[in-house]
DNA sequence: TATGCTATTGTAAAAAGTTGCAATAAGGAA
DNA sequence: TTCCTTATTGCAACTTTTTACAATAGCATA
C-alpha cells in the first residue's frame, strides 16, 4: 500500500470518508490497470484487507463509479467490469472472441452533440461499448 | 398461443429446433412488446409452458439472441435485458432517473464507417446503450 | 408410423449479486 | 484526547445466474 495512489483527499472533498476497505478496493484497480469485475476486485483487495466482504465491494464500485471515481463497463455478456476514471474512452468488442480495442472520444463528439440537440440529454463522455466481428474472426 | 407469430420455420432454417419452451418465451417476448429481463420472461412464459425452468431461460435467451431471433440490451445497472429483433435501434439512458429514449441508426451510420475502417471491425448495427442525463434530472 | 441422431431440457448444486438492518468507525468539533 | 454525528460496514438471508451432466424429445429419414 506503499504506493503514489492517494484519493483519501478527493474523497473528503466530495463528503465521502477514506476506509480501509476503499483502499484496498482502489488499490487492486489501480496496480491492476485494466477492467476488473466485482468478483476480481473481491479477490485482490482481500489480500490488502482480510476481512473485506462482498456486499462491501458491490456497493463501493457502485457507489465510486456513481461518484466518478470509477467507470463502469459492459463487456460481452451480461457482465459489469470497472476501471479507475482516468481517460476517456470507449470500447468495441468482438463478440466472437471477445477480443476489445480502445476507441477515442474524438470521432464520437459529432455524433455526441446530434443526439444531443435532437433528445435534449447531457452525454456522458465516457465508456460506450460497441460490439462487432473483428479482422480475424470475419472469416 | 394463437397469435400471427410462428418463428418454426425460421429457427429450422437455421438447425434449431422449436420446442414448447421456445414457443413460450417467444411468445412472452412478442407481447410484452419492449424489453424484458430474464426474470420477467421466466414469469410471464411459465404461464403458458408451467414445467419452464430457469436454466432453460438463461440459455435460450442468449442462444436466440447470438442467433439473431433476439437482441440483448444493457439498461443501466449490470442488467441484461433482451427484446424481438425488430427494427435497428440504439438507447439512450437517464442515469438518475432510468428514463429511456429510442435512437435511429441513421446517425450513426457515419461513425460506424470510420470505427470501421480504422479498426478492421465490422460493427453490428444493433443496440448500442449511450447514457446520459435528461433534460429533467439536468436541473 | 417407427427409428435414430443429437439438439434441447431438467436436475441439483454452486457461484454471483442483492437487501435490510444493527453495529462500527471516520473524522470534524470541543 | 474525547465526544458526537452519520457514513460505512458486516451479517444473515435471499434472489439471480451459471454449470455439468444425464434424461428427454424434435424432427428427419425410411
Ligand atoms: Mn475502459
Ligand atoms: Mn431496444
Ligand atoms: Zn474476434
Ligand atoms: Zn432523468
Amino acid at each position: 500500500m506503499t504506493c503514489s495512489m492517494n484519493y483519501a483527499p478527493q474523497l473528503r472533498a466530495q463528503g465521502l470518508r477514506m476506509t480501509p476497505q476503499r483502499k484496498a478496493i482502489l488499490h487492486a484497480l489501480h496496480h491492476s490497470g485494466g477492467h476488473l469485475s466485482p468478483t476480481q476486485v473481491y479477490e485482490l483487495a482481500r489480500k490488502e484487507f482480510s476481512s473485506l466482504t462482498e456486499p462491501t465491494v458491490y456497493r463501493t464500485l457502485e457507489y465510486l463509479a456513481e461518484k466518478k471515481f470509477l467507470l463502469a463497463a459492459h463487456v460481452g455478456n451480461g457482465k459489469i467490469v470497472y476501471e479507475l476514471a482516468q481517460n476517456q474512452h470507449h470500447h468495441l468488442i468482438c463478440h466472437q472472441c471477445g477480443g476489445t480495442v480502445q476507441v477515442e472520444h474524438a470521432p464520437l463528439e459529432l455524433l455526441y452533440r446530434q443526439l444531443e440537440s435532437s433528445t435534449g440529454y447531457k452525454l456522458d463522455s465516457s465508456h460506450v461499448t460497441f460490439f462487432g466481428l473483428c479482422s480475424d474472426c470475419q472469416s
